[in-house]
RNA sequence: UGGGGCGUCGUCAAGCGGUAAGACACAAGCCUUUGGAGCUUGCAUUCCCAGGUUCGAAUCCUGGCGCCCCAGCCA
């Protein structure tokens, strides 16, 4: 053995993993000790709806952030405008990030918190000269704002004494003066190119009841004044937002300047977008408020309850969310890569199940009346320890309409009059009759008979068989309502419609479909809501809180990759 | 002659002067008691365009072009 020691050369040292830029800021932060080795993110959404999957990408990135470099990570409600934000949704963002695996410990803030705070940050600003009481009306300040290509102008008001401003605005807090006729501005520059620095708004007066500090307060912090101190005051080291937020960053820098306190990072990064649905919270809230679809969490959304409902799993998300990465440039993710993530984590985590979605009976002719078989079946091919369970196997049954042509095309290699198929873990059964309805027509069921000698699937006499159906004792079997989902709009870009039209206009009107004589192989009795299966060669389906204790409801998450369906469309281009 | 940002495969996305990672999608094949899963192979002679610097450029320089964001007392 050779034991002489290996030169520990730095130059030998592996490729490091990709990184995306914002890891690598943080990275380069740590490596020139810029926040004395901490790492402290946070994820500061408004309580003014629900979350979806383009938040996830953003509390993944913030909260992984932290995990992975031994740093903390903060929920913050940015909750500065009283009007619009509810308890309601603040409690429903926590359970949503929550679910995700995403843990801040003790750290649950609010903006709100910082009141007080904030207003004694404010009356430094007016006593360094900095700030000033604007009388002007809101259509004034817009005027005065000037536009993108032409500078604005000074307020009137913008000279008033740091006594006069002071005492203003203590009367302004007091309550003294109606909604709309003051606001604190910061007094930066009319003439900056950059419109956040036009003198911004930081107070206005509202005599709204605050969802936290009740009627406390009348006059409320702007975003852009709260938000950067609130990173502050937590001691946030990266504050990582969204790309719209790139000018407004002068703005904080600002602040946090003439303040001198604690001046986090900002760096921006592009929201997700995904084809086929869309992500802006107004376009969201109308979909449910105009009953477009069921709520919140209704299963075609991609709100985080509707996609939990759905039965994606929170890894499934995460592994999407990683794959997508991190850039700058706007982009719009292919929903492929989501259900492709899905369909990876639920293949190694779910049990397989037999059900049977549109039943079509089939009776094995010479098989015994009244006998029962207990037959083996497995119940994860890709996880050994998930073990098998017994299934039921009887004369008469029920099998998939879509497993049976009466005059197969080519490639089906199902079951057709005369074909001999193999039904999983049981028998090869030979299609030997089929019965019709004689006014419609209408298949009604098939008489089969069965090879008693391929029991558990195998042929003794080394017979191949060219398709393996899913089949249901039809004595045995559980009813079940299952919900199909489809894409929620029809156009890759939803916003893709005609002059005068909307997004609705793009709705699937086939989103939803729901089948109500489900058929599933008993061993699912008593499965509780959010459960997920696989069912066998369809596709991923989880128990909908809908369901009770004798009516199970099933949703589709996804569908398993289907060549038949592929073939078919090739088949029916040529 | 407003300010800010971005342009690499159909879709995301690495690359940071040394001769285009990876993933999804797609295609072909193998395997299969899920037409599932898995496996193999293919898939940008070229990086928005045009010049320039250099032995060498997606990477540097110059000039264009295109796309996104900003004129809430919303966040």
């Amino acid at each position: 053995m050779n034991d002489k020691p290996k030169p520990d050369s730095e130059a030998a040292a592996p490729p490091a993993e990709a990184v995306d830029f914002v890891r690598a800021i943080v990275a380069e932060d740590l490596k020139n000790n810029k926040f004395v080795g901490r790492v402290h993110t946070r994820f500061p959404p408004e309580p003014n709806g629900h979350l979806h999957i383009g938040h996830a990408k953003a509390i993944y990135l913030n909260y992984l952030i932290a995990v992975e470099n031994d740093g903390l990570f903060n929920l913050r409600f940015d909750d500065t405008n009283p009007t619009k934000e509810e308890t309601q949704f603040a409690d429903a963002i926590q359970k949503d990030i929550r679910w995700l695996g995403v843990d801040w410990a003790d750290r649950l803030f609010w903006a709100s918190d910082y009141f007080e705070t904030l207003y004694e940050y404010a009356v430094k600003l007016i006593k360094d000269g900095k700030a000033y009481v604007d009388d002007l009306s809101a259509e004034e300040i817009r005027e005065y704002r000037g536009t993108l290509t032409e500078p604005g102008k000074n307020s009137p008001y913008r000279e008033r004494s740091v006594e006069e401003n002071l005492d203003l605005f203590a009367r302004m807090r007091k309550g003294e003066f109606p909604d709309g006729s003051k606001v604190l501005r910061a007094k930066i520059d009319m003439a900056s190119g950059n419109l956040n620095m036009r003198d911004p708004v930081m107070y206005r007066i509202m005599h709204a009841k605050h969802h936290r500090t009740g009627d406390a307060w009348c006059i409320y912090p702007m975003y852009d004044w709260a938000h950067g101190q609130s990173d502050s005051i937590e001691g946030i080291t990266h504050s990582n937002c969204s790309l719209e937020f790139e000018d407004h960053r002068p703005l904080y820098d600002w602040f946090l300047d003439q303040l001198g306190i604690h001046h986090p990072r900002q760096t921006e990064f592009a929201r997700l977008n995904l084809n086929y649905t869309i992500m802006s919270k107004r376009k969201l809230r109308r979909l449910v408020e105009e009953g477009y679809v069921r709520g919140w969490d209704d299963p075609r959304l991609p709100t985080l309850s509707g996609l939990r409902r759905r039965g994606y799993s929170p890894e499934s998300i995460r592994n999407f969310c990683e794959r997508v990465g991190v850039a700058k440039r706007n982009s719009v993710v292919d929903i492929a890569l989501l259900e492709h993530t899905l369909r990876e984590d639920l293949n190694k985590h779910s049990a397989r199940v037999m059900a049977v979605l549109r039943p079509l009976k089939v009776i094995i002719d010479n098989y015994p009346e009244g006998q029962v078989e207990q037959l083996d079946a497995v119940n994860n091919p890709e996880d050994p320890s998930a073990g098998t369970r017994k299934v039921p196997f009887s004369r008469e049954l029920y099998i998939e309409r879509d497993d049976f042509r009466e005059d197969p095309p080519k490639k089906f290699f199902r079951l057709a009059p005369g074909r001999e198929v193999r039904l999983r873990y049981a028998y090869f059964i030979t299609c030997e009759a089929v019965v019709k309805d004689e006014q419609t027509g209408e298949i009604t069921a098939l008489h089969c008979s069965y090879d008693p000698a391929t029991k558990g699937g195998d042929s003794p006499d080394g017979r191949k068989v060219k398709a393996t159906l899913h089949w249901v004792s039809a004595e045995h079997a559980l009813d079940a309502e299952v919900r199909l989902y489809d894409k929620l709009f029809i156009k890759e870009d939803p916003d893709d419609v005609p002059e005068g039209q909307d997004f609705i206009a793009n709705l699937n009107p086939d989103s939803l479909s729901v089948l109500t004589s489900g058929k599933i192989e008993p061993s699912v009795k008593g499965a509780a809501p959010g459960n997920r299966y696989q069912f066998e060669r369809q596709g991923y389906f989880c128990v909908d809180p809908d369901s009770t204790e004798n009516a199970l409801v099933f949703n589709r998450t996804v569908g398993l990759r289907d060549t038949w369906a592929k073939i078919q469309k090739q088949q029916k281009r040529k």
